[in-house]
DNA sequence: TGCCAGGCCCTCTTTAGGGCCTT
């Protein structure tokens, strides 16, 4: 159950109220600042201090996540349709439990994306509409064709308790880039972390599980046109899951360079981290982990929304679809 | 030191090249 602080969001912000955006936004972030503070991030890495432990089938065994919001609480719902309060009530189902119905898949699948330009178009309560979500993803290097994912980390705007979900992942194989994310071999290639096959399940039902009814999510990254998102459907791809269909994205980086521009300066030094250093941000955990990244960009998105007086309406507008070559 | 992948953007020019950005 959300918090009564946090169920306002930053989707109800009225489109003539630009400039509140950014403050509610803000009073939204730091409240999942705290709320990250007190363990309640949503977190897959490792068996003993990430609350999933390897059960003797080999299967991820069911265990209350660490947090205070889960703390002495007991497993107790085992219906598919409690799946969503299982996770906010900041427990870790077993795997079997996310098994995805696939009939429920379908369902979601037959939503035509012409639909949601249609419902953008006609601005149909955007605030119930769609769930934003920042994320990154660490990868083993740059080459979606060579390379794996071996951490993911996402953080869902309107808060609440288990807004955020982070996780390594096997790619069983050597990861030869540590010293860029300090992510080793050794970490990741080990049978208590998830490959992806593992956990696109579990990811589908986590981000099912923070979406509206009948909404959307929106997937915001830097320079997710290229990189991110291209790199997550390649995984999918790998397992034989389709991404779907209700699932648009936005790409920070020529958010980035539209400020730039707006501000009469030379578009340049649009990397996160020189983004972080014009706004001033101090760096919180390590560069280049996914949810210190993602935590970064959440900021800078709003930075770089209030700058650009855009509201959801707009980022919306500014939205994708991935169509796999 | 440069390349490794690939899409976008800018520049000097109109097709091509180079830089940026992600790990």
């Amino acid at each position: 159950m959300r918090t009564a602080s946090m169920c306002f969001s930053i989707l109800q912000v009225p489109r003539c109220r630009i400039p509140t955006l950014a403050n509610v936004w803000r009073e939204s972030f730091h409240s999942l600042s705290r709320n990250d503070g007190n363990s309640t991030s949503f977190k897959l890495i490792g068996p003993k201090i990430y609350g999933l432990e390897r059960a003797q089938d080999k299967k991820w065994s069911r265990r209350p996540v660490s947090s205070n919001a889960g703390k002495n609480r007991t497993f107790q719902h085992s219906k598919p349709s409690n799946i969503g309060n299982e996770i906010l009530d900041g427990m870790v189902p077993n795997i079997a439990t996310f098994n995805v119905n696939k009939n429920e898949t379908s369902q979601f699948q037959k939503i035509q994306y012409s639909d949601i330009q249609q419902k953008i178009a006609e601005n149909k309560d955007l605030a119930g509409l769609v769930t934003v979500i920042v994320f990154d993803i660490e990868t083993t290097g740059l080459s979606r064709e060579k390379e794996r994912i071996i951490e993911i980390a996402l953080q869902d705007l309107q808060g609440g308790e288990n807004s955020t979900f982070q996780t390594l992942v096997n790619p069983q194989r050597y990861v030869p880039n540590s010293h860029i994310h300090h992510i080793t071999t050794r970490m990741v290639n080990r049978p208590d972390v998830p490959r992806m096959e593992d956990l696109i399940p579990v990811l589908l039902q986590y981000v099912r599980s923070r979406q509206q009814p009948g909404g959307y999510v929106l997937w915001v990254a830097h320079n997710a046109r290229c990189f991110d998102v291209p790199f997550l459907f390649k995984e999918f791809s790998r397992c034989s899951t389709e991404v779907p269909l209700d699932w648009l994205f936005v790409d920070t980086l020529p958010l980035a360079r539209e400020m730039m521009k707006s501000k009469g300066l030379k578009v340049s030094g649009v990397s996160l981290q020189a983004l972080r250093e014009s706004y001033k941000i101090p760096l919180v955990g390590s560069a280049h982990r996914a949810m210190s990244d993602v935590k970064m960009l959440s900021l800078i998105l709003q930075r770089l929304t209030f700058d650009l007086k855009m509201n959801l309406s707009g980022l919306l507008e500014r939205s994708f679809r991935y169509d796999q070559p």
